[in-house]
DNA sequence: AGCACGCCGACT
DNA sequence: GTCGGCGTGCTC
């Protein structure tokens, strides 16, 4: 027993288990790493994909064999290896994080098209007019049946004829999706020093090879994406085999952006996100893997994709939160990049005008090359920042905006130009509150307030989609008609500035308003046309969207990010506000932005002010490593979650009790999680703080192993957290 | 994730 | 006396 040698396979199978399994390979049967096959998993067959295949003599588990292979390609080894650095990175089970690599093989394949071709030169028994016509009509091509007898202008009968008298043949046409070659001396763009020498510097890293990480870092208008794209040109110059990844924070962005890649290789991208149809995907996913294709464009999923020569990486807007996956495998794209550009020995260029403190530490570290993109591209200037003082100005109650920003507006309105007013708050009002006993409405299953949007005439939870009518008693004391929208959101604001202005046309554009890339077209068209004067908007708006015409930002709170006081706060409004403020002024006309805040001493406000970053970053950076928080030490979360509160609290208890002992680490919790209640599930917090130098992923290994969580209690870990709800 | 096994309430 | 609730555990 035991004594032959054996071929054994692991295989990576969609499962929350953490690690491979393993099959025999049967006799006769050739699988490698990266092999699709069909394994038996219980009563059941699973795709898999081969980790490992090796020879051993005998086991002392009796494996089952593997079914087949299947039909599917290959992933590439170094999307293998992508996959499993993930998985231990992210503490997730590897065979659901290479499911998240075959994301794109859900649909089947596009049935082949049917065309019908000559068969010789043989001839129809009896050539009638209808018969002739067909044939002159086809000569010696093939296409489909019904096209033919639409275009000899007789029926489908006449062709089916032919077919049955074996004049003509029905042959099967694979259907390839083609990806035209793009190229790179298309459409060159006209680059100024900076982005010459940064497109320079890029380029050459990419056809030098190896691992080179970039931070992009320019101000808004500077040309960053001319510079990408020239670089890309570069590279596919270079390499004509070349893959460049190009990746986006939301769905939203990527029209513009193919839009300019298109006009720049004279070809469009192939896109990647959650908006592509299925079989869609399916050609994208083979021909990426084939290389068949060179750009993509994407959300962070298209990470996952398997590459056949991957060379650039590029991450636009890098700061951007979207890019962390909170649901479902937990992961940073823009840390994932940079991770599969190290994997495949390739460029990543990570851009923004308000780079993330741990980029803009990578690249003080010297870590990451650092390419500066100096003034505003064209004529345009940034715009004049003034904070506005709410404590001698105070707003009127019941309205946001105070007299100095009111005047603001009028003049710009009487200039013919628009104004923005920022407001990062979706509906009318955030708050619903009972004037007779203070009661604030609230979601019946989740801590999160009801907030109030008047253009739907619902009360709805942001969190999770929850939406109920606005009742017109009180459910706590049974007052009639005494609950009373509290605070402003946009829809209120608007609504104020209609009163102010009746004569202007106003518009809202926030995720309630402009839901997908069609009505984002609508909208910024008619603000590019001038139909709109005022425009009120949350993030939404905030970010890529060019309005030549628009010269005044008025930002209505500017302290509502600052408030939560978790680690990213100063950080993120810092970055929202700067992406805010730099709508204005595009064009030729000089922009200004108004800054209503009741803190104007505050350290955030003052250096967006006098616009002047590294005083920003330089304090912010300081406070960080008083604290050794990130960039200067590491985070993980773990969140545990149930319906079930008892069973929660004795999960706590026992992972409090099992924290194995280690240096400069420490873990704070168990304790409530800030939303403790979401869709009736009980929720509780343990963080984790360790020195960089500290194996992070190794202690957390060691002390979940330790602890057996019930399937009734949810435990989600998130390494490098950025959420801290 | 499925799917089976397993120990306590209302039915022919 | 059985059918079935979903809690617990396993799948190479």
């Amino acid at each position: 027993m035991g004594e032959d040698q054996v071929k054994v396979a692991s295989v990576l199978i969609p499962l929350p288990v953490p690690e491979a399994f393993d099959y025999e390979v049967p006799e006769g049967l050739e699988v490698a790493r990266g092999d699709q096959v069909a394994v038996p998993l219980g009563p059941r067959l699973m795709r898999g994909v081969v980790s490992e295949a090796r020879e051993t003599t005998g086991s002392n588990r009796r494996l089952k064999a593997i079914d087949h292979v299947l039909d599917d390609p290959r992933l590439p080894e170094r999307t293998v290896d992508f996959v499993e650095w993930a998985a231990r990175w992210t503490l997730s089970a590897p065979g659901e994080m290479a499911s998240a690599a075959l994301k794109g093989l859900r649909a089947p394949r596009p049935k082949p098209e049917r065309r019908v071709r000559r068969v010789g030169d043989r001839q129809p028994s009896r050539p009638t007019a209808a018969r002739t016509a067909v044939l002159e009509a086809l000569g010696e091509r093939s296409m489909p049946g019904p096209d033919l007898a639409r275009a000899a202008g007789v029926s489908s009968g006449v062709v089916k004829g032919l077919l049955d008298e074996g004049v003509l043949e029905t042959i099967e046409i694979e259907a390839i999706a083609a990806f035209d070659a793009p190229d790179p001396d298309h459409a060159p763009a006209t680059l100024n020093a900076d982005q010459a020498a940064a497109a320079d510097a890029i380029g050459e890293a990419v056809s030098t090879g190896g691992f080179k990480p970039f931070l992009l870092d320019g101000v808004t208008g500077s040309g960053k994406t001319e510079a990408y794209l020239e670089a890309a040109a570069r590279a596919l110059k270079a390499d004509p085999s070349a893959q460049i990844l190009i990746l986006l924070p939301e769905i939203a962005l990527t029209q513009a952006v193919i839009e300019r890649i298109t006009a720049r290789f004279g070809v469009a991208p192939a896109e990647w996100h959650s908006g592509v149809a299925p079989p869609r995907r399916r050609q994208v996913w083979e021909a990426v893997q084939a290389g068949r294709c060179n750009i993509v464009v994407g959300a962070r999923s298209a990470l996952f994709l398997p590459y056949a020569s991957l060379r650039l990486i590029i991450v636009d807007e890098e700061h951007d939160g979207s890019f962390k996956q909170e649901e479902g495998l937990v992961y940073h794209g823009r840390d994932l990049a940079v991770a599969r550009a190290r994997i495949e020995e390739a460029t990543v260029v990570l851009a923004s005008a308000t780079p993330s403190l741990e980029t803009l530490w990578n690249a003080h570290q010297g870590r990451y090359g650092w390419l500066k993109l100096g003034a505003r591209h064209g004529a345009a200037v940034l715009p004049r920042v003034d904070l506005l003082d709410l404590r001698p100005n105070p707003p009127d109650p019941q309205t946001w905006l105070s007299q100095p920003l009111r005047e603001a507006i009028g003049e710009t309105l009487l200039k013919g130009e628009q104004a923005l007013l920022f407001l990062n708050r979706r509906g009318y009002a955030p708050v619903v509150l009972c004037r007779a006993c203070g009661h604030r409405l609230t979601a019946p299953d989740t801590d999160s307030w009801l907030v109030e949007h008047r253009y739907t005439g619902r009360l709805v939870c942001h969190l999770t989609g929850f939406s109920m009518a606005k009742p017109r008693i009180c459910p706590s004391c049974g007052a009639e008609d005494s609950l009373v929208p509290v605070g402003p959101g946009v829809e209120r604001v608007e609504e104020e500035v209609r009163n102010l202005f009746p004569d202007a046309r106003t518009a809202v554009f926030s995720s309630d308003t402009v839901t997908d890339g069609k009505s984002a077209r609508a909208l910024i068209q008619s603000m590019a046309d001038g139909e709109i004067d005022i425009l009120v908007a949350t993030q939404a708006a905030a970010k890529g969207h060019n309005f030549p015409r628009l010269t005044l930002v008025g930002v209505v709170d500017a302290d509502l990010g600052l408030r939560g006081g978790d680690l990213r706060a100063a950080e993120r409004t810092f970055q929202l506000l700067t992406q805010a403020t730099g709508r204005a002024g595009r064009a030729d006309r000089p922009g200004r932005a108004l800054l209503q805040t009741w803190t104007p001493e505050h350290p955030v406000l003052q250096a967006l002010a006098a616009g002047d970053r590294d005083a920003f970053v330089e304090a912010e950076m300081a406070e960080r490593e008083a604290a050794s928080l990130p960039p200067y030490g590491r985070l993980a979360a773990l969140i545990l979650s149930s319906e079930n509160a008892m069973a929660v609290e004795k999960v706590a208890r026992e992972l409090a009790e099992a924290i194995p002992n280690a240096e400069r680490l420490e873990v704070y919790g168990p304790a409530d999680a800030p939303l403790a209640l979401v869709r009736g599930r009980r929720r509780k917090r343990l963080l984790v703080r360790a020195d960089r130098d500290v194996d992070l992923q190794g202690f957390l290994r060691v002390w979940l192993s330790r602890v057996k969580v019930p399937a009734s209690v949810r435990l989600n870990v998130d390494v490098d957290p950025y959420s801290f709800l």
